[in-house]
DNA sequence: TTGTAGGCGTTATCAA
DNA sequence: TTGATAACGCCTACAA
């Protein structure tokens, strides 16, 4: 099968390669008549327009580049994952790519910024794991880079669009939902205050509660979980604790049951393991959040760039199992 | 910041632009001192080929594809992500970058083959869940397009590169296992036959157990196993169970809990699921996996094509935890 | 060992 | 409304 080129279809269809450009960029500049007969022979020939060499004319790749988080395992790695599943679906909709890079710290990904732009000609890119002090924003803010984040610019001032979850609101559904089961004294188990997440997450619980309950503090994972639970359930019993995440509320449930305590527990990111073992969790909605970023990113893109960056807050839902 | 092109870089290097393209892809033809001039020139300007550019003249993109599966969930569903942390890793060490797309079964992939091919130059594909009757492995191998599978070619001809896990080594390493521990009536819960994978499992089972012991069928999931798993425990008990998945051994531990039965249960693919409830699982080398096919595809793109197709057999581990 | 000429497939510009 | 021409940045072939 010989390569179809532009000037292939501009033969069969009897018109110039400039007209076949038109019919693809600029249709309604093109006589109906001879828009179809060239529709027909791109059809026929099963032509499709090469990239390459319209990026080398427009210095656009229609290619977006997200960063794939190094292969690393656990109960919550995999909320990226579904993040960028719906990047997939959604950026293919749109017409977009999506390029994967891997980068060991914030430095690394400015660097690898660099490469993917000059060699790649990246039109866009699509930060995850936002942070404070995160310097990636503003490198690629000061070469006018088009980009937003999935999570807010923690601190840093409002100059580009952001998605993210309303995680406030998260645990303030999974309090609300513990007092009106009836639950009086309800704990916390988070991580250490200073991640803007974490943070947000604590206070959606105590916005709800009205006064202070019980309060544990972990770094992220099942063990460290189920140590800071067993204190928080031997010095002042809760009768039920909202978590962080899914590995702490697994902790939480392994301690209780350790102790022989009654304690209804929910988690944060209903992750595959929740599902599995019946713990009630909030559930972020991510291939929505996946494609308003893409929506963003459109407007970024296609011209229409708005003056005023554009946030999305996205609230979250409480998914009801057996644990609460 | 100019756009830094082979020109500013002659310009600057004081040569002529094809001494610097010779510079970069054949080296060892330039005077050293030319070649340490210009290698200076490139690095002061931070100079960077263009892709696009070069793949125009090469029609290789140094790009390679990859499906990912659409937005699922499910604790099985990370392992194909796993193996695409592990790809991207591999392939940007060699200096490909992977390109993400999905597709709503064989004949949408083969569309997007077509698609990708003309529109982007792929380099070649990575495909995943090989499948008996796979109509993608004979589309690219009639078009000559480099590619490999992470699964072998169930039933069809071997004329191509793949890695696979050895399913049916796993299985028999747990039933060993099992055995080691005293237990004799050691049963399997598994997948309906006809899917390659599955059947591989058992086989393994079968064989490090010698004689047949009790069956157990389902479709994957947590629910569905429980079904399976309690009938087994009800009519001929085994006092261990081989699963074919962590998701069916999740409810093989479920139905023994119900029923008040202590029974050994392995799981397989070691998800995070078993690594938070202490699952005894069998582990895939994914990262490991994904590096070998990028090796196999090395060798096929970098013209150092081997006249006969390479496989690649890896032995997954078994991860012993609190479940056997 | 280095330089020159030409073209990959597309689109922007401008003329017809 | 359509077509001719040039250019994007690079590499291959060939000449010097």
């Amino acid at each position: 099968m010989e390569k179809v080129t532009i000037a292939t279809v501009a033969q069969r269809a009897g018109v110039s390669r400039q007209t076949v450009s038109n019919v693809i960029n600029t249709p309604d500049v093109v006589r109906e008549e001879t828009r179809e007969r060239v529709r027909e022979a791109i059809s026929a020939l099963g032509y499709r327009v090469n990239q390459a060499a319209r990026q080398m004319r427009t210095g656009r790749s229609r290619l977006i580049a997200v960063r794939i988080e190094p292969a690393r395992d656990g109960i919550n790695g995999s909320v990226l994952d579904r993040f960028l599943h719906g990047l997939t679906d959604a950026a293919g909709l749109a017409g977009y790519r999506v390029m994967l890079y891997t980068a060991d710290g914030d430095d690394a990904e400015i660097a690898t910024y660099d490469e993917l732009l000059n060699a790649y000609d990246l039109d866009a890119f699509v930060l995850t794991s936002t942070h404070h002090g995160d310097p990636r924003t503003s490198w690629l803010a000061a070469r006018d880079v088009p980009f937003v984040t999935f999570g807010r610019p923690w601190g840093a001032p409002e100059t580009h669009s952001w998605v993210d979850i309303d995680n406030a609101a998260g645990t303030a559904a999974a309090t609300e939902h513990l007092l009106a089961a009836g639950h009086q004294r309800i704990g916390f188990l988070g991580w250490p205050a200073g991640s803007g997440v974490g943070d947000a997450r604590r206070e959606g619980w105590h916005r709800a509660l009205g006064p202070w309950g019980p309060v544990g503090e972990a770094t992220d994972g099942v063990e460290s979980g189920a140590v800071a639970a067993r204190k928080m359930l031997q010095n002042d019993p809760p009768t039920a604790i909202v978590c962080a995440s899914d590995s702490l509320a697994l902790g939480a449930l392994q301690a209780a049951r350790e102790l022989g305590r009654e304690c209804a527990v929910i988690g944060f990111d209903d992750t595959a393991v929740a599902r599995a073992i019946g713990l009630t969790s909030v559930s972020q909605p991510l291939a929505e959040a996946a494609g308003r970023c893409m929506d963003l990113l459109r407007e970024l893109l296609d011209g229409h760039a708005p003056s005023h960056p554009t946030n999305v807050l996205l609230p979250p839902s409480l998914v009801v199992r057996q644990t609460a």
